[in-house]
DNA sequence: GGTTAGCACTCGACTGTGATGAGTGCTAAC
DNA sequence: GTTAGCACTCATCACAGTCGAGTGCTAACC
């Protein structure tokens, strides 16, 4: 559909772009000496490219710059994924080296890296615990009136929450409540856990203890929220205000109550697909960054998505550097969750 | 050391600047009616105070402004405690009428609604865990080589940590060693846990177990941190984008990277002392917010500081109504905390 | 026909100037 | 001790003029 000297016209343009953050003129991108073309040639090369949609022209006498359409082109067709550096790679590498304890350790740091090493903002969905299934079930009275619950998850997700005692029960009451949830329920599903709860749990329980129904309501709160709740890293927050689009402070607020926002957010980072997906401008789920682009890249055990991370800057952004890295640790990711899960 | 006439003016002047933001001139003060003099009269005034330190001048042609010190003495001679509006009252009341869950939840709820009633940031830090006991210990094996560990104090408070499990050492040693870990140990202060486990556990566990070295280092290891290990919880970051002194991209950078910094904030809000306080300016105890005000209040139990909330400001902020919330806020948490914790 | 030099034109960014007005300090009168 | 009056200061704003980067178009060139 373009011209090979309309490609190379427009990918100058891009990388001018990205890296100076001005519209490009002509004469810049003839003195390059990649494009052998004079300045008027290219002027109506740019011309026919704003026509078709790729530029944009913020006033007359003003350089192009990148449309969202011309940024998408040149993801799609353009970019050069560079090798990363052997300090980029050794950092990112850095992560998988340390000694293992948490899963949620792992991606929270690996957030904190990439927003180190892109200067943009990073997003890190944890792990989902949907698909997990029990481990173990605890619950430990503190006091008369309330207990801490535990649940435990076969990926070592530990979620738990303070319940109150529904009145006359008794410790050892609770202790076989334990025992009975423990024996059948371990190894089920957390998303059917709560089905299972009264398909088998509810007769069972009434031949140990008194107050089934209270019981049951108890329980049922425990496994309520469990397996929707979901951890959020952000990372590199203030990094978006060293961009120059990002100057004013009315783009920044509307971004920034999206950042603290955690459904949103979930939402917007957590739709995207598996692998690594760009989304640049109004592609993006959620207006406040219409303006920015992310990209983001999943992680997968056995080819069910767990969680996702994302990297999110101005639609100027460095795609090459960033989708590479992107990239680079999809692989590392997708090593170390075989590791972790066996 | 002021004349009543000075002292009116003086709390005039800083009550209009936090009202308008804008410098104060003798004109507004004269025409506001409590001040009965004539604008020459309050200029004299003011030039005295603007020598005894108590105001500032941007410009020759400018009104005043408040100094630090006027500040000073505004909060500690001056401001009206007015009451809380009804509606403010019912907010505030509402974190506690909740069904108690967690206590980090009231913490972070409550940081929530403050920052929401001030439109300023608040930040909280979440019970100290130091000074409470072990209440149980649990080890719990995922496959061959990693395990879940998870301490829980008395005071419901849960922390999890994954580890790697010694080779050699089998489901049934695991077992054994957290039976004598739990009958041993709970009960005992988390900040002597580790003294106590080399004094009485090291040759009782040898009765049971082969590699005792490695598993008391795996334990250690464990135990380790969870002394120190503090949960911060930020509110309303994006608050202070409303106010006019932070219009300036850079003001805004230094102050969110102190946000992010989790240690950094620790210190800043931690120490400070029992009850409520009020820092001003370069009072603070670190330079990103020597423009900023913090107000914070303590949370105690038997007058034991567990935790700080603290909101954060310009010090043009309005004292008078956030000081009250805190007094509020505190006596409230008070008696939460009686409940809570019997 | 594609390419390029030349040129008039556009328009934002910057600079300098003058007007405006809020606010002051000082003096003298009350 | 208080206040009216007045000259003075200085940030802010609107306006005009200059500059220069960059364009679009035309005509010449290969």
């Amino acid at each position: 559909m373009l011209t090979e000297r309309q490609r190379m016209i427009l990918n100058a343009i891009v990388d001018d772009y990205i890296r100076s953050a001005e519209p490009v003129g002509s004469r810049s991108i003839s003195k390059r000496g990649d494009v052998g073309y004079s300045p008027a040639t290219i002027r109506n090369e740019m011309a026919d490219l704003e026509e078709l949609g790729f530029l944009e022209q913020p006033h007359t006498s003003a350089g192009r710059i990148p449309s969202h359409k011309g940024y998408r082109y040149y993801v799609d067709h353009l970019v050069r994924l560079d090798n990363l550096s052997i300090d980029e790679v050794g950092r990112l590498k850095s992560v998988f080296a340390e000694k293992i304890t948490a899963m949620e350790e792992i991606v929270q740091h690996t957030a904190s890296i990439l927003s180190q090493l892109t200067n943009y903002t990073s997003i890190a969905l944890g792990p989902e615990v949907f698909n997990a299934s029990l481990r173990h079930f605890q619950l430990l009275p503190l006091n008369e009136e309330t207990a801490v619950a535990i649940v435990v998850t076969n990926t070592g997700h530990v979620e738990n929450k303070t319940v109150p005692i529904p009145p006359g029960i008794s410790a050892s009451e609770l202790e076989k409540v334990v025992n009975v949830l423990n024996t059948k329920l371990v190894g089920v599903p957390l998303f059917k856990l709560r089905a299972q709860l009264y398909n088998e749990i509810g007769q069972e329980l009434s031949k140990y203890v008194s107050h089934v129904q209270e019981m049951m309501t108890m329980v049922e709160s425990i496994l309520a929220d469990d397996s929707s709740h979901r951890e959020v890293y952000l990372s590199g927050t203030t990094n978006i205000l060293a961009q120059p689009e990002f100057q004013d402070v009315d783009k920044i607020k509307t971004i920034w109550e999206l950042l603290e926002e955690t459904p949103a957010l979930i939402k917007v980072v957590g739709s995207a697909p598996t692998g690594i997906q760009v989304r640049i401008g109004q592609e993006n789920l959620h207006e406040a960054i219409s303006n920015c682009s992310m990209i983001t890249a999943t992680y997968t055990i056995d080819g069910q998505t767990l969680g996702t991370i994302g990297v999110l800057g101005p639609t100027r952004m460095e795609y090459g550097k960033v989708i590479n890295m992107m990239n680079h640790l999809s692989g590392q990711l997708a090593l170390f969750m075989r590791r972790w899960y066996k």
